[in-house]
RNA sequence: GCACGUGUGGCUGAGAGGAUUAAGCAGGAAAAUGCAAAUUUCUGAAACACAGGUUCAAAUCCUGUCGCGUGCUCCA
């Protein structure tokens, strides 16, 4: 399998350190604000390749963190009378439940940088002491300028020859704000009036930004770990400062083998992002479409390119699906026949060269648009061999294809749990409805039934138009 | 400015040297159906940003130009 590591600007084979286990961390958001469809592409990009890789075999250890404590967080909460804490509780509540309805598996953990506090003051101080951070009016702070690889990670330009010794003019006044060069960063941030804090060597004060993300990868999965995951838009700075924070601390000469970046989610071809105030929230996407179909578009295109959002594109997603799920159903609800009675099973040939063709998509990069193709070749030559062509499947068939269809399932997360009891008439409606809801629905569906057998088609035309105004899909066989 | 990425039909989006450039959506026509929807079949005055180059052969490699996006500052 080949992966496109960020670090080299090239596709990889993908070699784990331990040959059974995968070692995985990916950047969590920071919860002050309710997730939109950008959490959500990285999301289920992390969840692909977690599964893909559960699939052909690895245990797959993901940690996922939440920052739950921070500028941002600080100052909502303040806009809100309220503390940080029940906020930022909050909104981890509300993305692990949209999570869930994504269909984004669970994390092995999933860490919350008020949880390790103790962990990463032990990891400034060994910082210190190695010479790496210096202490500044109260703050820590990282000099890059120690690191001597800082300038070129992510950058695919050649190393600089002279190696020569900075040394942090620790005498003179620091000359940037609290710094000695722009680029450094905080490690430990300074308590100021109104704010939470916690105790350390320095003072009072809270941990910065970069720091928790090397803690709990180092904490929870070790000092190198397999991939690190998280949007592009953390590759500067954030992830070079925990790669040289991270080195720094372990000694190690890596951090983690395989840096990826997933692209973003764009809306009229600018980045979807919460400075630019054009977003859209995943839970109102979710009124109108199924996760899954949100799921399926994001999946539609490539994980590293950007995909551009707007509800004509989802609208195709959605047909997409429907046609996908109309087929299961259709395979699933036909009686087959004994295999003996058909000369060639030419139909579950087919399943055989969609599975290879769609493991090669996928060992390439996780190719998901052409894996998605392929899947739908799969489908129409089904549904010619079932609807043109009326033809009878054969129990190896049947037995194939809905195999295949689990195994893709737990590849792209894409069919719901319920898939082979989805009706028709609610196909539409990812909300589960109330059982009054549930019998009001059956009650009108059987009145429409009766109508049609005694031919008031314009009674019933009525009903079928207006259902499909308020988003109850009704369809006739 | 530096870095990274990207430019394929109306739209989404594969293909990364070689046979007619996938697949889906939308548009047009047909079959079947009470009508829709869904399904299948057929289909569009000519889709590979532009200009050079390498090659027997380039959408695919190289060079340059232009457009777009992102990072260099909080962001998935």
């Amino acid at each position: 399998m080949k992966i496109y590591n960020s670090l080299s600007f090239k596709l990889e084979d993908f070699i784990p350190i331990n040959p059974t286990e995968v070692l995985m961390y990916v950047c969590g958001p920071t919860v002050y604000d309710s997730p939109h469809i950008g959490h959500a592409k990285s999301a289920i990009t992390f969840d692909l390749i977690r599964r893909y890789l559960e699939f052909k075999g690895f245990k797959v250890k993901l940690v996922k963190n939440y920052t739950d404590i921070d500028d941002k967080i600080i100052k909502r909460a303040n806009e809100i009378g309220t503390d940080y804490l029940s906020l930022s509780e909050q909104y981890i509540k509300e993305y692990e439940d949209i999570m869930e309805l994504l269909n984004v598996k669970p994390n092995y953990k999933s860490p919350k940088a008020t949880e390790i506090i103790d962990f990463m003051i032990e990891v400034i101080k060994t910082l210190v002491k190695k010479g790496f951070a210096y202490i500044s009016n109260g703050s820590v702070y990282f000099s890059v300028k120690k690191f001597n690889n800082y300038d070129i990670l992510f950058q695919n330009i050649k190393k600089k020859e002279d190696d020569e010794i900075y040394e942090i003019p620790q005498e003179q006044e620091p000359f940037i704000s609290d710094k000695y060069d722009d680029k450094d960063f905080v490690l430990w941030k300074k308590w100021k009036e109104g704010e939470p804090y916690w105790n350390s060597p320095w003072g009072k004060g809270r941990p910065g930004w970069h720091i928790e993300c090397s803690c709990m990868a180092i904490k929870l999965l070790g000092n190198v770990i397999d991939i690190h995951g998280g949007g592009l838009d953390l590759k500067s700075p954030h992830h070079k400062n925990e790669i040289a924070q991270s080195i720094a601390y372990t000694g190690e000469e890596k951090f983690a083998n395989y840096f990826l970046h997933n692209g973003f989610v764009n809306v009229d071809n600018e980045k979807m992002s919460k400075s630019l105030g054009n977003f859209f929230l995943v839970s109102d996407v979710l009124k109108t479409f199924d996760p899954m179909v949100l799921r399926l578009f994001l999946l539609s295109s490539h994980y590293r390119h950007s995909v551009n959002y707007s509800i004509n594109n989802l609208r195709q997603a959605q047909k997409v699906y429907k046609r996908i799920i109309k087929t299961i159903q259709l395979v699933n609800e036909k009686d087959p026949i004994d295999s003996r009675l058909i000369e060639i099973d030419s139909l579950s040939l087919e399943i055989k060269k969609s599975r290879e063709a769609i493991f090669q998509a996928m060992d390439d990069d996780l190719n998901t648009p052409k894996a998605i193709a392929y899947i739908l070749t799969l489908i129409k030559k089904t549904n010619q061999h079932l609807l043109e062509e009326n033809k009878d499947i054969s129990k190896e068939f049947k037995e194939a294809f809905l195999s295949f269809i689990n195994e893709l399932n737990a590849i792209f997360g894409i069919f719901p749990k319920s898939l082979y009891k989805i009706k028709l008439y609610a196909s539409d409606n990812f909300k589960e409805e109330d059982d009054i809801m549930e019998q009001l629905l059956e009650l009108i569906k059987n009145i429409r039934e009766e109508l049609r057998k005694r031919k008031i088609y314009d009674l019933s035309d009525k009903i079928r138009d207006e259902l499909n105004e308020i988003g109850i899909n009704l369809e006739d066989k």
